[in-house]
DNA sequence: GCGATCGT
DNA sequence: ACGATCGC
């Protein structure tokens, strides 16, 4: 897999909305739907983990 | 509810 | 073992 490097704008736990680059992106969807691409991302401001939708053209990595 | 993922 | 992610 290779390393995530563009980023996304998101909503973090705190509630600022910033670009980061995802620790890890992958595809979440039942049988026969599309499902949503999730990225597991780290706050900034405290550090915590948090996940969030990312773009349906953003590359699988981690 | 389903789906994968991993920090908690 | 669970939460939380999103749209269908």
């Amino acid at each position: 897999m290779p390393a995530c490097t563009k980023s996304v704008k998101v909503r973090t736990p705190s509630g600022k909305e910033v670009e980061l680059v995802p620790k890890k992106v992958w595809q979440l969807s039942p049988k026969g739907r599309k499902g949503v691409k999730v990225g597991l991302f780290q706050d900034p401001e405290t550090g915590k983990y948090f996940r969030a939708k990312v773009p349906d053209d953003y590359p699988i990595c981690g």
